[in-house]
DNA sequence: CTTATATTTGCCAATATTTGACAAGTCAAT
DNA sequence: ATTGACTTGTCAAATATTGGCAAATATAAG
């Protein structure tokens, strides 16, 4: 339930000295649905992270990252193997990427 | 669509000279089903992970891995990012797991 | 204590996604 | 052409996620 993008986001957001109030419409959303996003009980569309970035002065792609790792985090969370999980899926990354460089 | 999972699963059934027909009742669904989730377009329920690998005298953590490591694999798979997020993300699992020793 | 403003929470209907079941399909061997 | 193994498509049912609103909380000010 807590949420490094959320955290990251509010940080931004106060840095700005922006209330959720004023936020949250430019996201086309209301503030309670911002909140739950700050707070990772719910998550911002993947599309919407450019934008929020934007509003926030922020770097798209600090964000995006975070916003990734909350979801990575939360399939393996709970389990034992979680790192030997994490470093299979890696290692598929890297071998996947090898294939697309070469074509 | 590939999946880790279903390939690794295919090949230790036909070790064991398995059919799907065999197999899937095992399980409590079709040939359909089972044929899917080998194929990677459907997902094994957590909690038969166990029960599969009994059936097919496979390691049920190595099967667990697989599995987690194929959904990993998706949330990121069209990312630029990709691997930082997993980065990320495994820098929470570790400090998680460092708080959760010492309680 | 009351009001005002910001945020949080709970709820529920709308929407989207996943699943289970079955029928029909392909493919290879005979 | 028939059989057996597997695959694919479809669709309704089950689940999960979302959007929106209203009520609850929190904090600060008067």
């Amino acid at each position: 339930m807590k949420s490094q993008f959320g955290e990251r986001v509010r940080e931004l957001r106060e840095k700005q000295n922006l209330y959720l109030r004023q936020v949250a419409p430019l996201l086309e959303m209301d503030t309670a649905q911002l909140s739950k996003i700050e707070k990772g009980s719910r998550l911002l569309k993947r599309d919407q992270i450019p934008v929020l970035a934007e509003i926030l002065k922020a770097d798209s792609n600090e964000l995006l990252v975070l916003w990734l790792a909350d979801q990575l985090y939360e399939v393996v969370k709970d389990e034992d193997v979680a790192l030997k999980a994490m470093d299979a899926a890696q290692e598929t990354l890297k071998s996947n990427k090898r294939n697309k460089r070469n074509k």
